[in-house]
DNA sequence: TGCAAATAATAATCAAGCTAATTACCATTT
DNA sequence: AAATGGTAATTAGCTTGATTATTATTTGCA
């Protein structure tokens, strides 16, 4: 390792600081924010797209397509129901288990939720390069899968 | 623009999905796990470390730091103080306010804090490039401050 | 077949963020 | 001096996360 090596790492090391977590706050107090008018919150619409995309999906289900916990998925669904997008039925060949289907009223929300994150986006990525954006997609999605397995494995 | 730059932006045009939630969420857990042993959190260490930094800060102060609301600022020194890390005392200029100190078994949470955050990177970071790593950074630091800009301005 | 182990959902509790409303205090202006 | 408006902290209540424990049901195996 040459010293402009040694130096390039010392500089990244223990810089990240509480970035993540600040873009991930400031994006969700804005999309959340455009979403008001809607009646709907982000963490609300995600789980509605994913069970718009695989119909009847368990509450596991959706919690791993979503990688929160069950008690999450379940308030989740609770105010969802609430609210008239999702109902849950009784699965038919397991007692213990509901499914979760979005009613039609839940329709309308895949592009109001396109919409919403093309709009998050624009604002974000204001300013930066699209190659160092295109870069630090494929950077954030390894550390994801960094992270997420991490988590998992033990 | 040619072809190929819309190409390019068409693909990152609402690709970010929850990325930003997802590593948020998993470094907090990470953290939040590696601290356990010291009875303290990661949002609690950085607020210690803030006022390690700047000693005395009153918690309007504190707030504009960390880019959270006094109530939330509020709460997060009523448990560092239940744990013994900081102590208000009033301002004698000002009875409205309260001046915020870390005491002295606040100061070995900052080799904690450093450590632990190491560790998490570490796990984060691997197998990506240190350029790509180093370009994500920089990127990051451009949509936080978007991001704030934003939402401060309206 | 029958019982132990695994699984699905929920209840309860806590942390950390938010907004809105309240209280107390300052500062400025009339 | 008093009224008016702004600022600091807090209280109350909501959302979304997490963890832990409980209940109901299924499944696997001896």
């Amino acid at each position: 390792m040459t010293k402009s090596d040694k130096a390039t790492t010392a500089r990244n090391e223990g810089v990240s600081g509480p970035v993540f977590q600040d873009i991930a706050r400031f994006r969700g107090i804005l999309f959340d924010g455009l979403l008001r008018p809607h009646d709907i919150t982000m963490a609300q619409g995600w789980a509605v797209l994913s069970l718009m995309r695989e119909a009847g999906q368990r509450q596991a289900d959706l919690a791993a397509k979503l990688d929160i916990g069950p008690v999450t998925t379940s308030k989740l669904i609770d105010r969802l129901e609430a609210r008239g997008f999702v109902e849950r039925r009784a699965d038919p060949g397991d007692r213990r288990s509901k499914r979760i289907f979005a009613t039609d009223k839940a329709h309308q929300l895949m592009d109001i939720m396109t919409e919403t994150q093309r709009q998050v986006d624009t604002i974000a990525n204001t300013g930066i390069e699209p190659e160092e954006l295109a870069t630090t997609m494929k950077v954030l999605a390894k550390m994801r899968q960094n992270l997420k397995a991490s988590m998992t494995r033990d």
